[in-house]
RNA sequence: CGCGGGAUGGAGCAGUCCGGUAGCUCGUUGGGCUCAUAACCCAAAGGUCGAAGGUUCAAAUCCUUCUCCCGCAACCA
């Protein structure tokens, strides 16, 4: 039977551009998937735009557009943006589809029918002159504690938490004006329910998950679970299905992360598998959920807590591959600094497969780290053009020159061999773990293990003496490079596909690629230019 | 006591969860090779793993205390 693995990317917010923070952060699953898929098990790798919320309804007040023409061109950005750098998602999908709003609207209602949710009619913020409601971060006025200017639920002067009732002074962040109360009525979600069973859930997935993730995820439940608001005062979301909320939608971290039920569904479909079954056969099925440490909660309490609530026989994340933060030059990347690097400024300079090895093999799986494009060059031009491509350039290129591009078919190297096939176990295992950094290391030793093996047989003074025993050198080294393809490819599939083709060998498999008979190589190239700079 | 992260040869880092001869890349020095994109291979020098206590046959790794550094409006993985 074959393995089921559900991958989630999370789902970057359409207000601004890609940047390599999220290439960080989300390029793992791409990894994991490309792995999965290799050892033939039935792979659903979704993300999609999350379209909705304040910040874009805000920025599209302040621009006098409608927020589905700011969701709209990131989302089609987005999909560009990872289209260049080779994701391979089964489906992006986006919340501002028809699919995706019906459904979480079937969902919430299960949840509601479940008695999950309940109303609560509570004071709110209001600006007359607007005539809204009035969220947190709409508002402005003076902290209770030094009298500086806060906002939301901050104090930008002494940078206390406050709870938005103490403020002092409130106005209007659009039109300054000062604020009434007015009484509002939500829909809340009882996470306090899942304070027990989502505290053993952490504990039963300690060692899945990042360490980050569960620190995180224990501070929560410390604290103990509050319920959430699941409406909010808006005209642009999912439509909250009950009856006297037509002025409110499903509160964007209810409904984005529902999206990886509501992306699962379209693909299972295509393969006449239902959700239901999907999730509920644990035995057989891995859940992989990626994404940046700010996201934790939302994957491990809410999302989990949702599920829970809607069917609690679904398998809850088992893996959380939540990363730390890219910084720039030991600063925060931010917009306002201008030291924001995106995605396609990237792909603009260099080679896809040099960024995807770069981002993985420096990762920042367990602490933050620094980028920079000087040590990205010189990753670039030690281990992909002066161990990986050299290696399988120094071969074929003089076979080419002596054999006219024809390979003898001779004995392997036995230790070689089981070397080779310890490798796929090692690698696989610590892919499946999400210790992606070291899976690649594994990965290059073998490249560099490959340059040892051809030193140490000179195989150019092998021609001369003993074509046996030159034959034999080459190969085993061929045999390395096809390997080296099957284990690269997860990481980096153009280089790997490029190596396959020039040996003429055809798909990739999580298994050790036997050679057989001669074989022909087709017209060798550089697998990577040297970055000069 | 606000929260969080860090401190490992000249530089940048891995190893810390699951204690057992301190590892990688760059740089430096010397050697080898000439198949290869001044690429590749070998070797040497260089660290009491921030400090002090503790646990242990054994600590960079576990426990306690301390010092120093960095991030914490918004955007945002």
């Amino acid at each position: 039977m074959k393995k089921n693995i559900l991958i989630g990317g999370a789902w970057p917010y359409a207000n601004n551009a890609l940047h390599i923070g999220h290439l960080a952060a989300l390029l793992p699953g791409d990894v994991i998937a490309r792995y999965f898929r290799g050892c033939d098990a039935n792979v659903v790798y979704v993300s999609g735009t999350d379209c909705h919320g304040t910040p874009i309804t805000l920025r599209a007040k302040k621009e006098n557009i409608e927020p589905i023409t700011i969701a709209s061109k990131y989302n089609e950005e987005f999909k560009n943006s990872f289209n260049s750098l080779d994701f391979s998602y089964d489906f992006y999908s986006a919340t501002m589809s028809a699919e995706h709003k019906e459904q979480v609207k079937l969902f919430y209602q299960i949840i509601l029918d479940n008695g999950y949710i309940y109303e609560l009619e509570e004071e709110q913020d209001f600006c007359p002159k607007c005539n809204e409601y009035l969220s947190d971060r709409e508002i402005i006025g003076l902290c209770p504690h030094c009298g500086g200017a806060a906002q939301g639920d901050q104090c930008d002067n002494c940078l206390a938490v406050l709870n938005p009732n103490e403020i002092k002074d409130k106005h209007c962040k659009t039109c300054n004006t000062l604020t009434t109360i007015k009484k509002n009525k939500h829909l809340y979600f009882k996470l306090s329910a899942f304070q027990d069973i989502l505290t053993k859930f952490v504990n039963a997935n300690e060692s899945n998950w990042r360490k980050n993730a569960v620190n995180e995820t224990k501070k929560y439940l410390n604290l103990g679970l509050i319920d959430r608001a699941t409406t909010r005062q808006l005209n642009w979301g999912v439509d909250v299905p009950v009856l006297g909320y037509e002025d409110k939608k499903i509160y964007v971290w209810i409904e984005a992360v529902l999206g990886y039920l509501t992306a699962s569904t379209k693909v299972l479909k295509e393969r006449n598998i239902t959700l239901d079954d999907f999730l509920t056969d644990s035995s057989n099925l891995k859940t992989y959920f990626v994404h940046g440490k700010d996201n934790i909660i939302f994957h491990t309490i809410i999302y989990p807590a949702l599920l829970q609530a809607i069917n609690p026989k679904w398998q809850l994340p088992k893996y959380i591959i939540s990363c730390e933060y890219v910084n720039m030059n030991d600063e925060k990347m931010s917009k306002s600094k201008g030291n924001l690097i995106t995605i396609d400024d990237l792909v603009n300079i260099y080679n896809k497969d040099t960024i995807r090895y770069y981002m993985i093999a420096n990762g920042p799986e367990k602490k933050d780290i620094n980028f920079s494009s000087n040590d990205l060059i010189a990753v670039h031009n030690k281990s992909l053009v002066g161990v990986l491509g050299n290696f399988i350039n120094r071969n074929l290129s003089f076979i080419n020159k002596k054999f006219d591009g024809v390979i003898t078919e001779a004995k392997i190297d036995e230790e070689i061999i089981n070397k080779t096939k310890a490798l796929y176990d090692k690698v696989g295992s610590l892919i499946e773990t999400g210790e992606l950094r070291s899976a690649l290391e594994n990965v290059m030793e073998y490249a560099t293990l490959g340059n040892k093996y051809y030193d140490e047989k000179t195989p150019w003074l092998q021609v001369k003496e003993d074509i046996n025993a030159f034959n034999e050198t080459t190969y085993t080294c061929v045999y390395i490079m096809a390997n080296l393809a099957n284990l690269l490819n997860p990481f980096i599939p153009t280089t790997a596909n490029k190596i396959k083709t020039m040996l003429n060998l055809d798909s990739f498999k999580w298994e050790v690629c036997h050679l057989k008979g001669n074989i022909k190589i087709n017209n060798i190239e550089l697998l990577f230019d040297r970055i000069d700079i």
